[in-house]
DNA sequence: TTTATTTGCTACAACGTTGTAGCTACATTT
DNA sequence: AAATGTAGCTACAACGTTGTAGCAAATAAA
């Protein structure tokens, strides 16, 4: 079903149904009603490839995300959904599985016109932003967040890492503990520094010093992560709280301990970034610092959608923090 | 960059550009080699837009869900998308919400060769299935997955609902339960319906009559959820167990139950067809019927692309069931 | 040597849409 | 009555790619 088609029925040259499609003032009001009634007949939907290929735009917007599997980016993909489908956008996602190579190739992939727009959150792995630079020197509207690049100019959606960091390492040290240790997502990605920075800040300031065999960083491999946190665990002088910045990890503890018979919050205190929604169930139900995912998500896509549009872009500023909540539960509760 | 670009720059036809680039067997070695560098050197891509009008392929696919917050639908993407990345397509996520009208207007969005294959699992709202006929009519291959649509011919991937939910009925009246309660997603679904036939099987073999006050539907509103359930759990003859069909439900059973200082599994058992991850730290574990999702999700978009690239259709069957597995756990323990 | 075939390239049309330029008929101004 | 303007349409080129047809030169067959 072509603009042809309709225009072969009618008698009409294709370029005045082009025109009484898109309402132009060209057109005489009776043409333009017979138009789109044929059209409404004819069931005519606008070819999306002749359309983005002739004016250059394609009402398609790039998700890059390291999981889908996970409380975080779901919500965070609901929010990007249901903007995305306000503004009659389509959205394509793409997964790095926290895999640098696959960011490249997803990138790549993004450079020749296919979206308007590119919202990415990166993967663990990424410790060079060359792929990133380039997608952005191609003129691509792009829109960083959570896990997002501090290098690159441009608009990122992040929430208040360092801040709810420092306060829950606050909270475990005011209920008793000495010994936490922090178990971090990454050594590359800012989030995961600022989480420590937070982390390292509270110890300072209540004078208790840093020892790096409490610094454990997550793997892509779910059974090292096993392995490194029963080792964590099992030894003598094991912490006497877990601070994880990745909700996996802290699952893991909570498994770790039932093995080795910890109790929580008494022999061990957790703690977690985390959106689980089973939060509140767990045996005993955990302390958790939840971010607002679909927050994040509108937001930045409302950003995005903003630079696509070219609408107030000198109003965009750098960083849109959108603060995270610390909810106590019984695995922090002091003994 | 255009292969127009990279022809002025060689002094060759853009024609022979195009056919260097596809390694077509009308062009010298020599002509192939310099294009080629000269495409790597101007790191030219094609135009995907041009490509596809031209040559009435994408490589892109629809999956249309009703939700992706969620332990089903998360791994059913993974799944998906990897086969998706191995094959060099693009996938494009729509949701539903469990909205008909949503679902409607997707499928036309997918009516005028904006995607090469479309897989989907209908909202539970969905009680007429014209847009979706509509839509098989213009020709685009299909798949349906876990909440399918019998009356629609075509490929579906399911998993043995009937049996599954037979299995845990039967279970849960072994560990003592007379009064069973059977959560369900919707009227419409038909994977609803062959989990209710399950429960009404089980409960027919073991001679327990039938309540239709013991039978509940799935809201979009999760207090009205809440409120049902209370009132279920609340009632003088509140049934001894619950057979979940939504994990949401379940969640809520759980909570209801601490609400009302049920005991679990004394006071009443649970039982959940669920994927949760943290399931095994719920107090106490849930018995839960879990489904294969990542795996539906691979062999529907391999189904997907044997339809899209037309080979072996015939071998395909109408449907593929990849069983579930029931996992006994602490919230069926008999008393 | 003449004719047929192959090699390696170019020209061109088409995919469906859309903006610009052009053209006719009629209305308005001077 | 001539000049100007405008409403409403059509023609056409272009977006970038790709398949078909065409064409010259080189090679093989007669």
């Amino acid at each position: 079903m072509t603009i042809k088609e309709i225009a072969k029925e009618l008698n009409l040259s294709f370029s005045t149904v082009s025109k009484a499609l898109r309402d132009s003032h060209e057109i005489s009001y009776n043409t333009k009603q017979t138009v789109l009634e044929k059209a409404k007949e004819l069931n005519y939907q606008v070819n999306p490839f002749a359309s983005s290929l002739r004016n250059q735009k394609t009402k398609t917007i790039a998700v890059v995300i390291p999981e889908v599997v996970n409380d975080f980016f779901g919500p965070v993909i609901n929010g990007i959904e249901s903007i995305a489908q306000e503004k009659g956008y389509h959205v394509l996602i793409y997964l790095t599985h926290e895999d640098l190579q696959k960011e490249i190739n997803i990138t790549r992939l993004l450079q020749n016109g296919r979206v308007d727009g590119v919202m990415i959150s990166i993967s663990a792995q990424t410790d060079d932003n060359k792929h990133l630079e380039t997608l952005k020197e191609k003129g691509i509207p792009m829109v960083f967040f959570d896990r997002v690049v501090s290098e690159i100019s441009g608009p990122k959606v992040i929430t208040n890492d360092f801040r709810s960091s420092f306060q829950a390492t606050e909270h475990l040290i005011n209920n008793g503990c000495k010994k936490i240790a922090f178990l971090s997502i990454s050594k590359n990605l800012s989030i995961s520094d600022k989480r420590t920075q937070g982390y390292l800040e509270a110890l300072r300031k209540h004078n208790i010093a840093f020892d790096s065999d409490l610094l454990l960083f997550y793997d892509i491999n779910n059974s090292t992560n096993f392995e490194s946190v029963k080792k964590l665990l099992g030894k003598s002088d094991r912490p006497d709280a877990i601070f994880a910045s990745v909700e996996n990890l802290a699952i893991l503890c909570y498994e770790v301990s039932k093995v080795l018979n910890l109790r929580i919050p008494e022999d061990i205190k957790i703690l977690c970034f985390s959106n689980l929604k089973t939060v509140n169930l767990l045996n005993p139900p955990m302390t958790t610092i939840t971010q607002p995912a679909f927050e994040i998500g509108r937001e930045s896509a409302d950003i995005l959608f903003k630079l696509i549009e070219k609408k107030g872009e000198h109003f965009l500023k750098e960083y849109t923090v959108i603060d995270s909540e610390m909810i106590i539960r019984d695995s922090t509760r002091a003994i």
